[in-house]
DNA sequence: CCCGATACTGTGAGATTTCTGAGAATGAGA
DNA sequence: TCTCATTCTCAGAAATCTCACAGTATCGGG
């Protein structure tokens, strides 16, 4: 990682933005926040963020609007942007932004789906090293098509194992706790039991395990972890 | 390690306060205390620390009250926290925070545990040397991943096998008495016999000293020790 | 070498944690 | 609206862990 990417989070939502700036500060980010338009453009000029995650209902002017000021006066290169939106108002005009390299996200979402698609863009936009392929031994799961191999046998898993599966590669080699996995695989607003977490491994235990030597194994009292089998 | 991290501790019970400042004082740090959501907020300003012990339920703000004040009061950079709360009060607010680095514990708690989770985050935050491994002769603890090996057998040990063997490991070389690693490995309000460290001490024999020389030894009428065997 | 003190460990009951099957709820697409 | 895939709850089963008890072994001083 050369210099830190530089995002802005535009949301009104207070929990929102403090939500978002410390997992991307997490993920290593520089990170800068705004609660209105007006904040998020003066920012632009000042800040000079890299990508924009922005709220499409904001106080005083909307996320379009706001991009339109923005191009207004940056004149050239456009910031990609991220669109947050709630479900229900999702916009038709949204889904000619993703044409453009932009992306949108709907309300509640998951925190580790936010950094997915964060990373996807910077890395288009950046054109970084990183290829989006996470490999433990023979399994292997890639980003971009959201396919997962074991060898060469391809694993059909439905989007919320996909994400599970993905935090624990992402985290391969150390253990993660239930409410950890909790935290960054469901949406923020999940308030279920951390049972769903174990079923979910089982799922996948299932589907990725029965394949060959067991790759996911349970740290009893503390969480899991995806462990290479041992050689021999 | 350089200059002593400045650790916060918050808790309106004096016996939690007590144990916690003796208990991360001898590991070198230096602690200030507040019982407090006031005080608390004051030594934010006073005494800057790394890294606040935050119990969730004080008696005039709860701790997230607190955090919410901190974080008003000092922009950009948010103090890192572990909080500290009742089991049955596990709070579903506090689930979120594990995603910015932040964690917490139940009580009760074992001492042992409480200082290995503030040494993963000051080191997270300030980049430690330490790199969480722990090592004597060919016996080998890495902390992230929970795994123990001798030489190259790995060592399958349940949580509170876990706890004891990486206190005495950070012991190594030095006697620590039956009532030490009880009051450290067990939690603080284990009122059992000092038989289970016994029967403890024994498990892990079973374990790890018959894969190899002896590592762990009694210290007749002291306590226990590990040391490396003779070379030969 | 004997004896009392101290430490070790086999057995098993009870508690805790994890796993998983069955099925209800949800939501997207036909 | 109906259908199907998916998510998630519930609750019992299974696995694992903790710890007390008590008998045995070991140590070290006399």
């Amino acid at each position: 990682m050369s210099t830190p990417a530089r995002i802005l989070v535009v949301d009104d939502e207070h929990s929102i933005t403090d939500l978002l700036s410390m997992a991307l500060r997490y993920e290593g980010m520089d990170v800068r926040v705004a609660h209105l338009g007006r904040q998020a453009l003066e920012a632009m000029g000042t800040f000079r963020p890299q990508l924009i995650v922005l709220d499409v209902m904001l106080p005083d002017l909307n996320g379009f609007e706001v991009l339109e000021r923005m191009s207004r006066d940056m004149a050239g290169t456009r910031t990609p942007v991220l669109f947050l939106t709630a479900r229900d108002t999702l916009d038709d005009k949204l889904r000619g932004f993703t044409l453009g390299g932009d992306d949108y996200m709907t309300k509640p979402f998951s925190v580790e789906e936010l950094i997915v698609r964060v990373r996807a863009i910077l890395r288009r936009v950046h054109g970084d090293d990183d290829d989006g392929r996470l490999e433990l031994a023979d399994l292997r799961l890639e980003e971009e098509s959201h396919e997962v191999f074991r060898g060469t046998t391809a694993i059909d898993l439905t989007p919320t194992e996909f994400k599970l599966l993905h935090y624990l590669l992402l985290n391969a080699g150390r253990v993660v706790s239930k409410s950890q996995i909790l935290d960054r695989v469901w949406n923020y607003d999940f308030d279920g039991n951390a049972n769903v977490v174990e079923i979910y491994i089982s799922y996948l235990r299932r589907k990725i395990d029965s394949l060959g030597p067991p790759l996911i194994h349970t740290v009893r009292g503390v969480g899991y972890t995806l462990r290479p089998p041992p050689e021999s």
